[in-house]
DNA sequence: CCATCCTTTCAGTAACTACTGAAAGGATAC
DNA sequence: GTATCCTTTCAGTAGTTACTGAAAGGATGG
């Protein structure tokens, strides 16, 4: 009886790996548009993470079904974002791709981002809004009218709440590079 | 001279306040918006939270300028959601609105939620991809393989990341605000 | 200088999401 | 019962975002 054959396990390990590869990349990509991310951006990048080795404009189109400009744009895009890297190979025209490795460090750069283009302007409104209607602008009598007292604490309760929320986020930011992992560290302690 | 009248202020106090909140409310439904959130849903829930006074669907449909089927819904969706209840005035046929005053609160509902809807199937597909591609799945030697290997050591990064972000959600979903501050203090004190 | 190889751009189109308005569906009052 | 008042639903449409493919734009090598 021969048994040498590797068994009829009926899977091609590189097949496998292909699949496992495949689902993830297509789970980033769910999870990526429900939080405001180009579906196809998020598939590139989860891609490009998972395979761990760098990858030509023409693998990402094959491998994710994707037109060449398309390609080329999210690509870019994702370059200026900062979280993959272009590189080229010798003796090789083409340019290929890779993402950052640390996941520490991607999410901070994101982080960075949301919170400059989001957070800091919400904040600014709120402060804004703040002295809209405080008494030097409305006025002493008006300012105790009973809506304008309920605004300004609403106003008030949502400050608080972005200003904490903002401060995570800064320890995020601040220590990605001086090694987030003590970040990681310091809270699993603590939870 | 009459210095009585309450000096050419040229704003009308109420004016002013409805100013601020639409201010308000715009830059909520723009934040909303990027973070994958409808922007009228995000618009009609800045409204109702800001005024701080349960509104009827006119009203929501006045001051947004909105349709009645679209008003309708949102506000059906924010309630589903829970981040706004529905209430009634005596001798009034006409159902009336109001958010939840924490803000906390109201942010751990929508983290709780994004957490059950996205973060856990993220974790789930890591895991399952991990056991795609372990020994057993496909063998020894087939799992020594560089590509597989580096795949395994990119899921192992992913996985760490998210278990710690859910633990921060935790955190927060358990005991909004003291979780939250909880998570700040630890970091400053860390750091 | 031209040929080759690769990348970028963008007008046109496809796909998707959000919104409207009118009709149907209750509920309450009389 | 039916009149009134309000809410919900949903087919149709508007508006937005994402994608394609082909043409133009480099860069490198001979």
């Amino acid at each position: 009886m021969l048994l040498a054959a590797p068994a009829p396990t009926a899977v091609d390990p590189a097949q496998q790996l292909r699949t496992a590869q495949d689902l993830f990349i297509g789970r980033w990509g769910e999870m990526g548009q429900t939080w405001g991310i180009n579906r196809t951006m998020a598939e590139i990048h989860a891609l490009l993470y998972i395979v761990a080795q760098p990858q030509c404009t023409d693998d990402v189109m094959e491998r994710l079904h994707i037109s060449r400009g398309n390609a080329s744009m999210s690509l870019r895009a994702l370059c200026d974002w900062g979280i993959i890297r272009r590189m080229h190979k010798r003796g090789d025209r083409k340019e290929y791709f890779e993402s950052l490795s640390d996941v520490w460090e991607m999410f901070s750069i994101i982080a960075a981002e949301r919170k400059r283009r989001e957070m800091d302007p919400v904040l600014e409104t709120i402060k804004q809004c703040q002295r809209m209607i405080d008494e030097k602008s409305i006025g002493k009598s008006a300012a105790n009218q009973l809506d304008v007292q309920l605004t300004r604490q609403r106003l008030m309760g949502m400050e608080e709440f972005v200003e904490v929320t903002n401060k995570i986020f800064q320890q995020f930011i601040g220590n990605a590079k001086s090694g987030l992992t003590r970040v990681v560290k310091v809270l699993l302690r603590a939870f």
